[in-house]
DNA sequence: CAAAATGCTTGACTAAGGTCAGGAAAAATA
DNA sequence: TATTTTTCCTGACCTTAGTCAAGCATTTTG
């Protein structure tokens, strides 16, 4: 009765209460759920109606009616997709833009109220949150191209640094500054700068500059701690080592320090063996890979 | 876009798939959902129907319909109450108890699948929903009276020995043997034993023996880790007072040891004082109250 | 260019959940 | 004992969600 099972079970109706609860309070502002949860879904900028019934599994014709009723009420606007006329967009109105902003007003303070219930540690909380959130959504982690500069970028390089001051002795704060001086390099046509998202949360990431004509350098590989024995920095290694193929690298460099045990042993299950030092300081071990 | 309630909210969104999903696969016994969640509250002992009512919320008629439909389908009884026949009772049928079974699998399966997707880190998983469930259910949180041979009771006192070898030197798990010996010092009229719920899991305990007729002992005081900073050990500490007083005591007395700090703050806090020592060996502190 | 496929809308229909007023039986209260 | 209150049932009715087939405009394919 106090096995893994009958506590996942509780946790489960523990949180069907809890989004249930939510559920409800969205219907204070006299409006449906599945209207809600369509206006909710929609940007200022216009999203694809396509794009809503996948992500709402909704039937199109359901998807149509509940569209209407938004459109009667001056909320949204719709208009055919000029490249593909019979595809349609909708786009927030000002008035859709208030009641969208009603609704986040709504979901943030009912998170804020269970934060508060957290007590003295919200932390732990979150991280728990972190945790349980990335496993479910574990095959919707998807790995896309960002700008080194992007505000996610740069919170990945954040939490990346904050690793290397823990682990690392006589690395400090101070050595490692944001933004990247050559973010230039981790760019296209010459380089890249992959993140891994798991939902609307950066949870890991890697880069790759160049060397010279036929090498590149991989570069600040890390996975957050919620998402980690879930194989993303695998599939981060694997996707800037064809990235660096695509680019028309053939050859791979690294240097790492010896306290990252744990990415020390990926790479070398990646097919990435020793070569001579070509850094130094905080690096004790280089690798290379021919592609 | 970092901060703690996007990523609350992103945590929302994960655990709602995942409670729709089992919905679905609630569905997939031909029942609508609202029949199926009625059924699985009913025990073969009967559950009176108003209890039913309170806590799925639901409308007198609407419950009357669903239990109808049951009843049509040979899974329950109902009966009127002896005590006060307006009142109804529902019974599980044999063929009820089957359907039960099968709703109680696909839950299991479903959670084994989840568990499954851990990788290889599982209790992780399971922390983070005893820490979240816990922190939902905080309000619910209700303090009950056990049977020191209830199973409940002894994986109480089983953490309890963990938590005590782990903290105190020379502890070993041998030392401590279940159930206990003196189990019948803990039943009424003259002693006590506490279980702090959250739902259906048992996340603290306190327990009362007598030592002379105006004296007793408060022993094994445990709170679980997921459940710790929401004031239980508090709760159960003021239960166990007001128990004492109840049962005829004018004075308690407790050993504990250093190591144990937070209980040593606790006790503190609630009006315990220093005493000479009465016991001996693992403990290093005593202290006592008078009511 | 004709045929097939795609994206969306419309209307007809169903199931499920939910509300409400009224009423019967039983219990509590005056 | 008469009145009020409680508990539940019944029937009428409504909203929301969802399915399905037909149809229109547009784009893609052969």
């Amino acid at each position: 009765m106090l096995d893994a099972i009958a506590r996942l079970r509780r946790f489960n109706r523990a949180v069907t209460r809890e989004v249930g609860a939510l559920d409800q309070s969205y219907l204070g502002r006299g409006r449906p759920l599945g209207a809600a949860r369509v206006l909710q879904l929609i940007t200022p900028q216009g999203t694809d109606i396509a794009e809503i019934r996948a992500k709402l599994a909704l039937d199109s014709g359901l998807l149509s009616r509940l569209l209407r009723t938004l459109e009667a009420e001056a909320l949204i606007q719709l208009a055919s997709d000029p490249a593909d006329r019979r595809c349609r967009t909708a786009h927030l109105t000002p008035a859709g833009q208030t009641e969208m902003a009603a609704y986040e007003a709504i979901g943030y303070a009912r998170a804020a109220e269970t934060l508060a219930r957290a007590g003295k540690q919200p932390q732990a909380l979150i991280d728990a949150m972190d945790l349980i959130a990335t496993t479910l959504l574990r095959d919707q982690t998807e790995i896309r191209d960002a700008d080194p500069n992007d505000c996610a970028a740069l919170a990945c390089l954040q939490s990346y640094y904050d690793l290397l001051v823990e682990k690392i002795q006589g690395i400090t704060p101070g050595m490692l500054t944001l933004p990247l001086a050559d973010a230039q390099n981790y760019r296209p046509p010459h380089g890249a700068f992959l993140i891994a998202w798991s939902d609307d949360l950066p949870v890991g990431t890697v880069s790759l500059r160049p060397l010279d004509a036929t090498t590149a350098e991989v570069k600040r590989l890390w996975v957050d701690r919620s998402a980690r024995g879930q194989g993303i920095a695998r599939r981060l290694m694997h996707a800037i080592e064809s990235r660096a193929k695509s680019l028309g690298y053939a050859h791979l460099k690294l240097d790492t320090n010896a306290a990252l045990t744990e990415a020390i042993t990926l790479y070398r299950t990646c097919g990435w063996s020793d070569i001579p030092a070509y850094t130094s300081d905080p690096a004790t071990h280089w690798l290379g890979k021919t592609l």
